[in-house]
Order: C-alpha cells, then structure tokens, then sequence
DNA sequence: CTACATTTGTGTAATTATTGACAGTTGTTT
DNA sequence: AAACAACTGTCAATAATTACACAAATGTAG
C-alpha cells in the first residue's frame, strides 16, 4: 500500500532532478572512466571523494536520486555505475548533430571530435558564406548552405544542433531550427535564445566564462 | 562609530562574493550593454527582471553585494551600472593572454576574439607540434615552441594562460605556468587542474556541456 | 562462525541562495 | 508645492542545497 506511493513519489523525482546534480553527473563520469582506466574494480564514496574533492555524503546523496548504485559495505563497482551513468547521462543512443554557423569555432568543434567517441555524430555544417559551400573537413563532414537546413534536418534524423553564429543570426535561426523539430540546442552564440519549454538549450557563453575568470583573478590580487 | 565597523564589514563581504552571484554578473553586463546599444539611459529593476527573465528581488541583491548603483525612485543609470560592472569583472585593465595548445580550438580561439575588444590581448600560442611554430594567425599572433614558454610569460607580463591541451599534458603544463607567475588559467582541458589557492582558474569542459543537454534532452523526452 | 571494520542509503540539521515585503527616497503630475 | 506613483536598499521568510549522523547490510579476519 505504502509501496505504491512511494514508487510514483520516486518516478516523479526522477524526472525533476535539479540542475545541480545534473551539472555533477559528467564530472563522475570521467572519474569513473578514470579509474576504470587504471583497473580500479570498486569504489567507495569516501575514496572518490577524496579524489575528486567534494564530500562523501554529496556523491551518495546525487547517486541516490537515480536510485541506489552500490552495495552497503562494499561501496560501488566502478564499470556498472560508469554504465549507469551513461544511461542517465544519454550517452547509451547516438545522436545525430549539426554544426550552424562554420567560423573559426565551428570549424574547430567539427574538426576537434572527441565527441564521437561518446556517441555525438556531426552530420553537417551550415553557413551563409558561399566561399564556404562544399568545403570537407575531417571525416568527411561537409559544409552546405543555409538553404538546405530545413530538409537535412528531416532526412538524417538530426537531434542536437549545435549553434556557433554571430549574435546577430542566433534567434532568427534558432526558431527555424525549433521548427523543423530539433529538441537540444548547444547555444555558443553570444546571446540567450527564447524557445519553447520543450526544447533543452545549454549555453556555452566564452565571454562570460572568461569575465568571469577576470574577476575571480581580481579578486584573488584585491585580497593581498 | 558605527560606519567604522560597518565599513570594515563591507569590504570583508566584498572580498566573499558567492560564485553564483558572480556568474550572473556577465549576463548583466551583456543585458546593459544592449540597453546601451538601444540608447536606453535608465532602467528599473523590474523592467531588467521582465527582460532577463530573472526576479527583480534578486537583481537588486546582487548589485547591492557591491555596494548601491541605483537610486530610489530613479532605478539604474545604464551606463552608470554598465561602466561599473566592467570594473568589478576587471574589464578596465587590458589582460595579456597566451594560449597553450596551438589545436583546432586553440587557434579558433586566437582567431575568434571578440575578446580583445573587451580588452582581453591574445599575446601568442604555443604547441610542441614543430610544423605549427612560426605560423602566423590573424592580427599577427604568432605560434611558438613550448621551449619558450616561460621566457615569454616573463617578458610580456602575461597574466592569463588559455590551455587548450589533450587531458594529458594539461596537467604538467599547468604547473609550469603557475612557477612562472600565472594567476589565472582558462582551462579547455578534459580534466580538473591542481593549482594553488591563489590562481584561478576556469573550466570550460566542453565534452560535459554537452553531456547535461544530452541529459535534458532525454529528460524531457522521458516525460512524455 | 563470530566479531569487527567498512560502507551505503537516508532522515535530519545546517548552510546557502532566492524571494517577498516594506520603509524611505526620488521623480512626476496636478 | 503637495500628493502620488515608482523605485531602491535591506530585513525577514522561504526554498534549495549541502553536510552530518547513524541504522542496516556486507565483507573480512581470526
């Protein structure tokens, strides 16, 4: 009777994990590919604690909301959690990605391709430019024009576009790419994106993160 | 009496700031620069909440950690709060930066830069890989032998080191970047950095981005 | 097989971050 | 010039996040 409610309570959790944890899950994951690398078999959260520098009772606390991982007493076995993770994390399916924008920064992330081995597999390039059009970059991955966005997207199964244009471009296009279907957006654009409630934007803004460096140097300089 | 105390609190508070209190600042420095952009000369809390999509209540808190900018029954001067926030990111002083790690993002980055009009000088790159030394980049940035590393750092009063390595010298370089002087490392590294408590440092994991919207994309899949 | 050290999962406390509320000040309108 | 509306700075309340503490379970050593 109690179990019933507790098992919905748990379901409903599981979708509304906040934002917090999330940011942490990617962080464990390369530990945990880490140890794996050196043979580690098992691990306590007191140990990856330790390596990691957070406390213990954080990495029982975040791995519990997905449910219990390890084994009281004997901690958690490095390759199953890894694989959970993974799962958790979405890393388990391929997904299909588009470059839009192909300056020095889009040109670098189609180029740059850890990416694929976790699954990410760049399709295409898109860009105004005609200089552009046609150019093959490592793997064969290609530049077209713009104009051929909407229909690439519905033929090669496209989930993840990947947004490296000028502030300027950003909005008008990423409601053109939200219209042809396209549910993450991974925003370098150098502005916030307005798009509807169902479509997952992760912001990478360089020039925030290197303010925000600058003043932490700052700061740090301030104390003396 | 009291304002001697109170002051000595003030400056003490200033020197804490929280880090999320910090990582927004950017985001309104960005917004106020647009309001300048569109000749807008004042601005209310409320007003720049309903923009940025944020709580009035917190708009004001922040600022306040650093001291009033607006004025009761007034609001915010835009250029006033403007010119401020770049001085508390330390946007008035040019930063002289280098870039270790002459790769795909390395150069992109050197050849990117909106950031030198934000006063951030990209200086040169250096990378082992003997066929890139001597290459010259946009606005002339040339790349080095890792050999004249430390030389460099000391003759160019360098202060910000960019490290756009493979995870695997990341660690090392990091090192001799902080015996030679480094106060603060924008790190593009796939690994945490061990760096003394008065160096800062930034991450920029791109591969866990994308992990978190890969994440947030399955989660709002998973809830239909 | 028993005693003990280890370790998780979880309830609770502490801390931190965000939001709400309002006194006091300023600008504006009549 | 008085009355009113708009607005900040700040205190208090709420919410979210993190850390602590311990019961229950497991492995290990003697």
């Amino acid at each position: 009777m109690f179990d019933i409610f507790e098992g919905d309570f748990k379901v409903q959790e599981e979708t509304n994990i906040s934002q917090a944890v999330v940011s942490r899950l990617p962080r464990y994951f390369r530990y945990l590919g880490d140890l794996k690398d050196e043979g580690v078999e098992r691990i306590s959260s007191h140990e990856l604690s330790v390596r990691m520098n957070v406390t213990a009772s954080q990495i029982r606390q975040d791995f519990n909301h997905f449910g219990g991982f390890g084994q009281q007493g004997y901690g958690y076995n490095v390759t199953y959690l890894y694989d959970e993770i993974a799962k958790i994390l979405g890393l388990d399916k391929k997904h299909n990605l588009i470059i839009v924008g192909a300056g020095n920064l889009g040109q670098a992330l189609a180029n740059y391709m850890n990416f694929e081995k976790r699954g990410f597999i760049i399709k295409a390039l898109f860009d105004r430019n005609t200089e552009l059009h046609g150019k093959v970059l490592r793997g064969g991955i290609k530049i077209y024009p713009m104009e051929e966005l909407e229909n690439f997207i519905r033929e090669n199964d496209i989930d993840i576009a990947v947004l490296t244009l000028p502030k300027a471009g950003a909005l008008e296009c990423s409601s053109k790419l939200v219209d042809n279907g396209i549910k993450a957006i991974w925003n370098f654009a150098h502005t916030d994106l307005d798009v509807p409630g169902d479509v997952a934007v992760e912001n990478v803004h360089l020039s925030d993160s290197l303010m925000k460096l600058s003043y932490n140097e700052k700061k740090r300089f301030d104390k003396e």
